[in-house]
DNA sequence: GGTACTCGGATACGTTGTGTCCGAGTCAAG
DNA sequence: CTTGACTCGGACACAACGTATCCGAGTACC
């Protein structure tokens, strides 16, 4: 999996607290990670429509919807694509005992098994949005954590 | 996800309808696929002791255990390595509102929604055996098609 | 003892992910 | 209205992993 969903959910996570419009460069400052590269990742979050940007001088992203609206899935899915990360080649049409492809309608077992536990994993993630993330944190580092956060946002520098 | 998971999990429930050892050259041609690539892959399962090699004039692979106490997680695992798709970098302890190193004794709140997640995916794999799937193929083109690949091996040619 | 067949690891190639850069567009200020 | 500076957006190199291949070591059979 790529690495950078990890930066993309603890930006959104961040940009639950804070209201105005959050730079690239500046989230790229706070968590000490490239500049460049994540202002890759957020540009397709954009694209998914989880984030809007708003440019001009005091631009940077917002989200689109409220935090409990928006899902891990929502986020995993825009950076490493919708596609399922187990593709069937259907080999079973191939080869001297090949099966006649009027007996495939529908997937094949180990497709099928690979489906359901990909199903699984896709709802466990759906289950949990983004502001059930930012209670976790604050049940761990206390409500000042993402306060603070949004404070340092508003300050010059770090 | 790597794309020989689903030739080795074929090669296992193949496995399961041959007695004899089963030469990796010989399940290429079945799958058609490329036989250097497969070995590498049969390789694999004989180093997580899901297979046994015999070497020799009539060698091959053969399955170290019955196929109902082999899941698929294991193949998989042994393809792809252990190891989870999704590590986390703790980036929470990296640039100036860093927290401090004694308040991450335990994963944040993404890694844990993201552990959660996959171990969904594995509890999945992990309830269906290489039998299950067997059946499964049995099940869906009847109980010739499995007895007519092992009676192939035997032949000479396909 | 010879032979032919098997696996096993070491070796190139291609694609995807990673990281970076500069230009187009836009809002705010003067 | 002009200027300016800051923002995003897409296009451009680099690296790592997965893909594909080959040849040598070992073994059972003849």
């Amino acid at each position: 999996m790529s690495g950078g969903v990890e930066w993309a959910l603890h930006c959104c996570v961040v940009l639950t607290s804070v209201d105005e419009p959050a730079p690239a460069a500046r989230l790229a400052q706070l968590h000490d990670v490239s500049p460049s590269y994540l202002a890759k990742q957020l540009q397709a979050l954009s694209r998914a429509g989880l984030v809007r940007s708003v440019q001009g001088k005091a631009g940077g992203y917002v989200l689109t919807r409220p935090p409990s609206e928006i899902t891990v899935l929502d986020v995993v899915e825009a950076i490493d694509g919708p596609g399922p990360a187990f593709t069937c080649t259907e080999i079973r049409q191939r080869g001297p005992m090949a099966t006649p492809p009027e007996a495939c309608t529908a997937p094949c077992a180990i497709s099928r098994a690979m489906a359901n536990a990909e199903a699984q994993w896709r709802a466990a993630l759906r289950a949990v949005s983004i502001a059930d993330l930012a209670d976790g944190v604050r049940g761990d580092y206390g409500p000042g954590a993402l306060a603070g956060i949004g404070a340092w946002f508003k300050a010059a520098d770090g």
